[in-house]
DNA sequence: GCTTGACCTAGAGTGCACTCTATAACCTAG
DNA sequence: CTAGGTTATAGAGTGCACTCTAGGTCAAGC
């Protein structure tokens, strides 16, 4: 795959899978012989699983850590697994936080509802 | 209250609660004798509506646009409701997308576990 | 052979949401 | 009456995570 193939199966942009590259969060890849990264299967997997990180709010400069870490093999799996708990961890309490703001959310909006029916009288 | 007050029960920085009236998010209070910022106890309830805002992610300018709607009055009760509609289903889309990720870090974590306990083997 | 489009690098620019600095006025306690 | 702490303003600076620009190379199709 050349990287205008990888941008648009994992929605990164082609700048941002450069960018990810410079950074470390993506691993240098071969180049074809006019200097072209070609990049194998395995990192549409990983980049969905960069995704994930992000999308759990992990800054950027922890999920290059994990990818440094993976990168290095077998020895560092016990410290990653120790920095996946504790986003997990906060990841449930936020988790629970929302679906609060959530039932927040969903009174408010009944009360607009009301006060609409009402004839736009209280609140 | 003064404002340093508002800013230790809100958990907001008294900078960033004058960045908040500049901006719109909160309404212009009034001053005391030495120009200072004297708040009534609504403001609390207020500042932590906006927090639930902003942990939900809805970028500022729509939470100074809310604000804005709000101080209009009842006139835009209906405008107000449609934006928190938005924001409310696409919350509910995020916290079923946040709970997967969830499962994803649970299994991942299971194998790493798996993986210590095999003595630093596969993965 | 030439245009078109995807690719390359280095580095500058962007938008968000604060966060801090400099400078000054005020109020309270000792 | 003075020292310390809180407040004020305007505006500069920060960190994050991209995002884009300039200037170029390269391969394929017409």
């Amino acid at each position: 795959m050349m990287i205008g193939e990888v941008a648009e199966k994992t929605g990164f942009s082609v700048h941002t899978l450069r960018y990810y590259e410079k950074i470390g969060l993506l691993p240098e890849t071969l180049r074809d012989a006019g200097g072209r990264r070609v990049y194998g299967p395995d990192v549409l997997v990983w980049l969905e699983f960069v995704e994930r990180l992000k999308q759990i709010g992990m800054p950027i400069r922890d999920r290059v850590r994990y990818a440094e870490m993976r990168a290095q093999g077998d020895s560092t799996i016990s410290a990653r697994r120790e920095l996946l708990q504790t986003y997990r961890d906060d990841l449930a309490k936020r988790v629970a936080s929302l679906s609060e703001t959530l039932d927040v959310l969903d009174a408010k909006i009944a009360t607009y509802e009301t006060a609409t029916k009402c004839n736009g009288a209280s609140q």
